[in-house]
Order: structure tokens, then sequence, then C-alpha cells
DNA sequence: TCTGGGGTCCTAGGACCC
DNA sequence: TCTGGGGTCCTAGGACCC
């Protein structure tokens, strides 16, 4: 593959940064967006405080200021509020957030088209084309010219990477934030990348991290000199050859500029857990509610599903999954609802329920043909079949 | 007071077909 | 009666990401 300038754009502290926009008061103070409904604020008080919050919501953004405490996003609200019990409480409007994210998205493709969605806060863009043979010195100049668009379209902060790919883009975005720019060249990787903690590699989570500090190895530059076999044997070889691609700053993926999606889900965590005898019609009644907003969402998608599963998670946070594939793509919620209930057949309901979702694969544009068997003509006999 | 909600991708075994 | 080597689809679980 020829050389390529490939960015990865990263909104700051994303869902916080639109909440300030509504109420700059808060700016310069610790503030987290989190959990589904607003908390009422004590007497006197315009906003609520962590310390005001019950329930089971989690962490979403915080502000920088609020990460100075040691809250971080997925953080438990109530594990937060004893850290930061003063810091700001805000639900997350996820509509708002929507918008934002398209107006920032829409100003960035006004200067570079080639853009990959990866979310509501971030993209990669590829740059290849607008920079060209003019190096390093146009690559800052474009992102400058990115950072500007991003801020008049919607008055908030961003920061860049721009490295030859898509790997080594997402992880010097995060090396200068807030509002920084970074730019890695292949020859700079054993300098810059080096020293950095293996975790930052998107792809190496909690458990592949703790296996490789398991084996002495912190860094990324020791997971590039590690041996191959090793790696081999405690992460089979696919994993293995990945992680040692990606030790060395290689990555062919390309920026993929158009996606469909594959499954449609909706969940929904109790407040608290639910016996699945005793609180039998609240969990048919969540169910079907569940059933509905998966159809609805399908029909604005304007989409078919045939894969209908279920998803439960145990008071002891252990999830279980079953599916079921039917016979022609629906979107019907009472289709939908049937299915997930032979599902739900199958599955031990001996513990109380913490979660309940429900969701659809196997996704078609209704009137789409499926490619299967049946349209296929018939074939001549060969010599090679069966008697 | 532990641990949201929406996704993708991978693995692995079994059924079934050629 | 035994022996293969693909391939695809389905299902369940798990890692990971935003």
């Amino acid at each position: 593959m020829p050389d390529r300038y490939i960015a990865h754009l990263d909104m700051d502290a994303f869902y916080a940064s639109v909440e300030l926009l509504r109420y700059p008061q808060l700016r310069g103070q610790p503030l987290v967006i989190g959990g589904r409904r607003r908390i009422a604020p004590p007497a006197g008080q315009a906003f609520a405080r962590l310390r005001d919050y019950t329930g089971r919501g989690v962490i979403t953004t915080a502000t920088y200021e609020a990460r100075a405490y040691g809250v971080h996003s997925g953080m438990g609200l109530m594990k937060a509020a004893k850290l930061a019990p003063d810091t700001w409480l805000l639900p997350a409007d996820f509509e708002q957030y929507r918008r934002y994210s398209r107006m920032f998205k829409e100003a960035v493709r006004t200067i570079a088209p080639l853009v990959e969605d990866r979310g509501i806060d971030e993209i990669y863009i590829d740059l290849t084309e607008l920079i060209g043979d003019d190096g390093w010195g146009r690559a800052r100049e474009v992102a400058l010219q990115l950072q500007t668009a991003v801020r008049e379209a919607t008055g908030l902060s961003c920061s860049l990477g721009i490295t030859p790919n898509k790997l080594l883009s997402k992880i010097a975005s995060e090396l200068d934030k807030p509002g920084g720019i970074t730019l890695i060249a292949q020859e700079d990787i054993e300098e810059r990348i080096w020293p950095l903690a293996a975790r930052k590699i998107n792809g190496i989570g909690p458990k592949a991290n703790a296996k490789l500090q398991a084996l002495g190895i912190n860094t990324i530059g020791e997971l590039a000199t590690a041996d191959a076999a090793l790696l081999v044997k405690h992460f089979g070889k696919n994993y293995a050859a990945w992680l040692a691609d990606a030790a060395h700053g290689r990555d062919e993926r390309v920026v993929k500029i158009h996606s469909e999606p594959k499954s449609i889900s909706r969940e929904t965590t109790f407040e608290d857990d639910l016996h699945p005898v005793r609180d039998r019609e609240r969990l048919s009644q969540i169910f079907t509610d569940l059933c509905m907003r998966v159809a609805d969402d399908l029909k604005r998608k304007g989409v078919l599903g045939k894969t209908i599963g279920l998803k439960l998670r145990y008071d002891n946070f252990k999830t279980v999954t079953r599916d079921r594939t039917i016979e022609a793509p629906t979107g019907d919620a009472k289709v939908i609802r049937r299915a997930a209930g032979e599902c739900l057949k199958r599955v031990p309901l001996d513990r109380r329920i913490r979660l309940l979702g429900v969701r659809v694969g196997a996704l078609s544009k209704p009137g789409a043909v499926v490619a299967q068997k049946a349209t296929m003509p018939p074939r001549e006999p060969s010599l090679f079949d069966d008697a």
C-alpha cells in the first residue's frame, strides 16, 4: 500500500462539552454526564451533584476538571459520588448529541469528504489526496483547518492525530488532548509509540492487557520485540500476528465511508432486580416494549431481520443469550416478540434478573433477494457427486 | 450501595450438504 | 462399512469499542 495520510478526529469530552454550550455557568467546574433521568437538585441549587444520585447509572463523559478526581467514563455514578461528591451531574441528552455529531461531521466533510463514522464523537478521515506530496507541513495546516471548521460549526474543540494508518492515528489523537494535533510518521514509531502502554492500542482491552502484563509485557515496544512463539502460545495464531503488526504500527485497513448495520438491539437494566415469577407481569410488559422499540428502529432504518436474539443478565451479573433464526426476515413487533419468547423458554429462570434485551440480526433491505440455495440454478450432475 | 446501552468481530462446535 | 475434506449456516459466549 502506498503511503497514506490518515486522520483520527476525536471530540473532546463530547457530551459534557455540548452541555456546557447550554450551561456555560458550569464551565471550569467538574461535571459528569450520566444516568437516564434528571435528578432533582436540592433547594436553592440549579443542578444536582453526584452526591444526590441513587441508582445504577454510569458516567458516560467526565470533564477534565472531574477527571482530576479520578472519575472516568464507565464508572458507576454511585462509586464516582464517593470520589467526587460535589461534581455536577447532568443526564445524557442523546438527541442533542446526535445533532452536534451531524454538525461536526458535516463541517469536516466540506473540507475532506472521505470520512468514516466511528460513533457519535469520532471519525477517521483519509487525507492522502488532500495532502498529496506536500508532506507533514501541509498535514498540520489541514489539521488546523479541520479544528477551525469544527469550532465554527459547533463551538466545540477536538483533537487530531495524523499518521500513515488508522491504528496509529487513533493512538496519536489521544496524546495531546484536549485540542491537540499530533503527527507521527512511520520513522517516528520507535520513539513516539514504543514507550506507550500496550493498552493504548485499540483492540487490546483489559483481558489481553492483563495477560500481557503477566508475561512482563507492558509497553508497545516490549510487545514489538516479544518472542513470536510466546505470543502464539498465549494468544493464538491470529491474535498474536495482529498484536505484532499493531506493535510495529502496521495497519492496512482502509477508511470505510459507507457501512450497513448488522444488528439492531434494545436493552434495559432495571432499577431493582426483578423476580422471574413474582414480577412476571412487569417483565412481560418490558419485554413487549423492547420488541416494539426494536421494531420501530428497524422501520426507521428501513431494514428487516431474520435472527431474533434475547439477552438476559442475572443479579450476579452473569449474562446469557439465546437466538433463533426465523423463516423470513421480519420487522414486525409481534413476530419478534414471539421468537424472542421462544428464546426465553430456553433460558434458566432461577435467579433474579437485572437486565433484559432484544436484538435483531441478519438484517436485509425489504425486497432484496437474499442469496440462498433455493435461488441457485439447478446444476448439471457431476462426476464427483456421490452415488 | 460495584458494573449503561448500542454496537462489531471472533471463535468454536454441530448440522447439513456436496 | 469406513473414510475425507471442503463449504455454509446456526448458535452461544466473550472481548472489545464508543
